[in-house]
DNA sequence: TCGACTATTGACTTGTGGTCAATAGGGTCC
DNA sequence: GGACCCTATTGACCACAAGTCAATAGTCGA
């Protein structure tokens, strides 16, 4: 006869008194809490330094509660990523839409700038701390990148041109790699001002799109000669 | 009165037969193995997609004796994570001394290329793939990408002149983001032959350098005035 | 042949992510 | 105001993987 381990579980339980819960929290505000808790908790320690036990205990409820709110630690992890990413990727995409081109990019990078400022914990353990292996991790991650040169370019007099052309891609995905190295770099040495910053950021990205260009224009000419 | 376990436990194990151990390794040739084996199994798989229990298994050895060697599964990750680290920079690190400053640059962004395409998959999980939470991991990539910034300026013109200054050490910084960026951005996407790529990633360092010198000469010559 | 040294084993402990039946609080309907 | 239902909440439990350790089997030199 097999175990038949869970009815007889179940009687024994029964018999056991219990703990009255402690708070009842509508469904919206219980996950908000969590979510803010998750988020504070992982930006000041990596990911398996903080257990689901840890996350329970600080927030008093029980752990069986919060797998009801979220399905996996990891799932908690990932949204208070993407939170963290559409902040910033939102930040960066609402400037104002009545300047030239290179204002654009100088408002975005001010923009990009001042948030991670503000939040440069989140920021760094968003791009640098995260499992980059767990493939969801590394979408958001990688989606803030594309979502950002996207922001960058928008309305950008090079954007039409260029758009399309292999080269550009890879540059671009190199250029993003600069403000990111950059940036990473700025937060922990800050050595010169946010304007500079912005200033070196936006150039850099301008003399890229030249070179770019210059490339892609001496390889046409030479299969035109 | 207390317990006990340890001894009693012991008393009992005596009494059980014992299988024989497979192979006898001498110590060094045990480790090369457990690395090696490491180093292919993580460029595969996840962390901790990947057990313990799992790589004993294919060495065909007990889990014992992979602790024997080393301490710490992250310990074992960290020792594979680093050969791959120490291969790249030292085949960047290699390269005629007889050359002008911008032909060495070349010739390093060509060895490091080189090097990535044949190890794709153990580059990229160097890069984007670790623990990046993890401090002794996180050191590793960072240490890359220093010495591989340094090797690239190895015997530089502009080095002499910039080093120190503030602005040029976080334009450095950038321009290893850019070369992660776009490399790793090639390695998914080959849009272009080796040879553009290279072209691009050293005429951007060269449009850097002068953006930065052009920002100093302006903030010198401003202060000056 | 014996003893020492060490590579090797595998049962065990511990810690943590994840499951699930049971329950308590609070509203609603008669 | 009691019966009933809905759902937020609990806590005991499981599974599995990292890490420990006393015991053991090869091997080599005296």
């Amino acid at each position: 006869m097999p175990p038949r381990r869970g009815p007889i579980v179940a009687a024994v339980r029964k018999a056991l008194p219990r703990a009255k819960p402690r708070v009842r929290l509508d469904n919206d505000a219980r996950r908000a809490q969590l979510l803010q808790l998750a988020r504070r908790t992982f930006a000041g320690r990596a990911y398996d330094e903080v257990s689901i036990d840890d996350l329970a205990r600080e927030a008093k409820i029980s752990k069986g509660l919060l797998y009801h709110y979220f399905p996996t630690k990891r799932d908690l992890y990932v949204a208070g990523l993407r939170e963290i990413a559409d902040e910033l990727v939102e930040r960066v995409a609402t400037i104002p839409a009545a300047l030239t081109p290179q204002e654009r990019v100088r408002a975005g990078l001010e923009a990009y700038l001042e948030h991670i400022t503000l939040h440069q914990r989140a920021f760094v353990s968003l791009m640098r701390g995260g499992i980059g292996s767990d493939p969801e991790v590394a979408g958001v991650v990688e989606g803030v990148r594309t979502r950002l040169a996207d922001r960058f370019l928008d309305g950008s007099p090079f954007a039409p041109v260029l758009r399309g052309e292999p080269r550009f891609e890879t540059a671009l995905r190199g250029w993003i790699g600069f403000v990111e190295g950059a940036s990473i770099d700025w937060c922990a040495h800050p050595r010169m001002t946010r304007d500079a910053l912005r200033e070196m950021l936006a150039q850099v990205l301008f003399a890229v799109l030249s070179v770019v260009g210059g490339i892609a224009a001496a390889a046409s000419a030479e299969k035109g000669t």
